[in-house]
DNA sequence: GTATGCTTTCGGC
DNA sequence: TTACGGCCGAAAGCATAC
C-alpha cells in the first residue's frame, strides 16, 4: 500500500527567507541625505490639523533609543527628543516606492519563488537555488546582503527557515542588518521560549486571552490541547494557532498580483458631522482615486466610505454598483449617499474620512471589447 | 448541506 | 494610561444561490 494512491500528499522540505528592509523610510531619507546618519531621524505622517499633529511612521535606530517608534504621536516624539539635535521629515512615499522597487527587482531575480509583502518586506523561496542546504542558504544570504546593499546602499535583515512563519520570526531576532538561520531541527527549541505575541495573529487582545489560559510562550501554546484551542478560538484560528506554535506552515511563497482595493483617507481640520465639510474632502479623495483608476484602466464594482470617529473607532459602509464604473460622478454619488445615511445614524462626530473602491474590472474587457466581440459575430 | 458574494471589522506595516 | 496616520489584505459574519 506504499503506492501513490494511498499516499497522503506531503510537502517537500523548503528553504524560505524573509527579507526586511531596515527602518525603511528613515533609511531612505539617510540615503538621500547622509548628514542625517548620526542623528535621530523621524519620518512622520502630518495630518495637517495642527502644526505637529500626526504620527510617527518610521524612526531610525538612534531615534528609537529615545523611545520614538511607529505610531507614536509626533508631538510626543518631539518631547522625547527635546534638547537633542534631531530631524523630523514628512513621508515621501513615491521616493521610497522607487527605491523599494529597485531592490525588490534585485531580490526577485535571486529567488526561485518571490513574494513581496508591503513596501519593505519579501519572502524568497530559495530551496532549489541552495540545493536544500541550510549552510549554502546562509552563504547565499550573506552574499546577497553584501551585493544588494553595495548596489543600492540600503541594508536589510534576513530570516531563514523551513517556511514563511519561521523565516519571519527568525528575521525579528536580529535587526538591523541581521541574518538568522533556523534549521528544521532547531524550530521547536527556537520557538519555545518566545512570547506568544510574536506569532502573526496574536495581538494584545488574543495574548491576554491566552495568558488567562496560562499560555505565555509559544512553547506553552504548542503543548496546549488543540481541541481546547478550537473550543476557545474557533476551528480556523484554533488549528492555525496549534500549527503555528509548532512551526508548521504550508503557505507557499507566491507572487502577489495588483492590489485588490484602492483607498484614500484623510484627517479633517476639525471634528464634524457637517455633511458639506465631509463631502468636500471626500470629493478630493475620490478625485485622487479616479486618477489612479484611469492610470490602471480599471472600473470598480464596490464603492465604500470609512469614518474614524472622535473616539478613534473606525466605521465603514459600502455599496455594490449595478455595473462597474470609474466615473467620478458615480463614485461621488454613492459616497454622498453612504455618508448621508451614516451621519444620520451616528451620534459621534467624524475625525477622519476615507473613500475606498474595490471589485476591479479591467477597462478593455468591460465595454469596448465586449461590444466588438458581439458585433463581430 | 455547500458555495459564493457582500459587508464590516481587525490588525500588520 | 493617553496622546494618534494612511494604507492594505485577511477574516468574520451574514445572506442568498445552488
Amino acid at each position: 500500500m506504499a503506492s501513490a494512491e494511498s499516499e497522503v500528499k506531503k510537502t517537500q522540505p523548503r528553504i524560505v527567507m524573509l527579507i526586511d528592509l531596515d527602518y525603511f523610510f528613515a533609511q531612505c531619507e539617510e540615503l538621500r541625505n547622509p548628514m542625517l546618519k548620526n542623528k535621530p531621524v523621524v519620518v512622520g505622517v502630518y495630518s495637517g490639523r495642527t502644526e505637529e499633529s500626526g504620527a510617527v511612521s518610521t524612526a531610525n535606530y538612534i531615534a528609537r533609543s529615545y523611545g520614538v517608534k511607529s505610531g507614536l504621536p509626533l508631538f510626543l516624539a518631539r518631547k522625547r527628543l527635546e534638547g537633542v539635535e534631531s530631524v523630523f521629515l514628512p513621508v515621501d512615499y513615491e521616493y521610497y516606492e522607487k527605491i523599494s522597487s529597485e531592490i525588490m527587482q534585485l531580490l526577485r531575480s535571486r529567488a526561485d519563488l518571490f513574494e513581496q509583502v508591503g513596501i519593505d518586506e519579501a519572502y524568497l523561496d530559495v530551496t532549489a537555488k541552495v540545493n536544500g542546504n541550510y549552510d549554502t542558504a546562509r552563504d547565499f544570504a550573506q552574499r546577497m546582503k553584501s551585493e544588494v546593499t553595495s548596489q543600492t546602499r540600503i541594508s536589510f535583515s534576513v530570516g531563514i527557515g523551513p517556511n514563511k512563519l519561521v523565516a519571519k520570526i527568525a528575521c525579528d531576532v536580529q535587526k538591523p542588518d541581521g541574518l538568522t538561520v533556523v534549521k528544521p531541527a532547531e524550530v521547536t527549541s527556537f520557538l519555545q521560549q518566545l512570547p506568544v505575541d510574536q506569532l502573526l495573529g496574536v495581538g494584545r487582545k488574543t495574548a491576554a486571552r491566552m495568558e488567562s489560559l496560562s499560555v505565555k510562550t509559544i512553547g506553552d501554546l504548542a503543548k496546549f490541547d488543540v481541541q481546547r484551542l478550537i473550543g476557545d478560538f474557533g476551528k480556523n484560528l484554533g488549528i492555525y494557532f496549534h500549527n503555528a506554535a509548532n512551526g508548521v506552515d504550508d503557505a507557499p511563497v507566491q507572487e502577489t498580483g495588483e492590489a485588490e482595493s484602492i483607498s484614500r483617507i484623510a484627517t479633517l481640520k476639525v471634528n464634524t458631522r457637517d455633511l458639506a465639510l465631509i463631502l468636500d474632502k471626500s470629493n478630493q479623495l475620490a478625485g485622487e482615486i479616479y486618477l489612479e483608476l484611469v492610470e490602471r484602466k480599471l472600473r470598480v464594482k464596490q464603492v465604500g466610505i470609512i469614518a474614524v470617529l472622535t473616539d478613534l473607532t473606525v466605521r465603514s459602509r459600502s455599496k455594490t454598483l449595478d455595473q462597474p464604473s470609474k466615473d467620478p460622478e458615480d463614485i461621488n454619488r454613492i459616497v454622498r449617499e453612504l455618508f448621508e445615511k451614516f451621519i444620520a445614524t451616528s451620534d459621534l462626530d467624524v475625525r477622519r474620512i476615507g473613500v475606498k473602491v474595490s471589485g476591479f474590472v479591467k477597462e478593455e474587457l468591460s465595454q469596448k471589447q465586449l461590444t466588438s466581440f458581439f458585433t463581430n459575430q
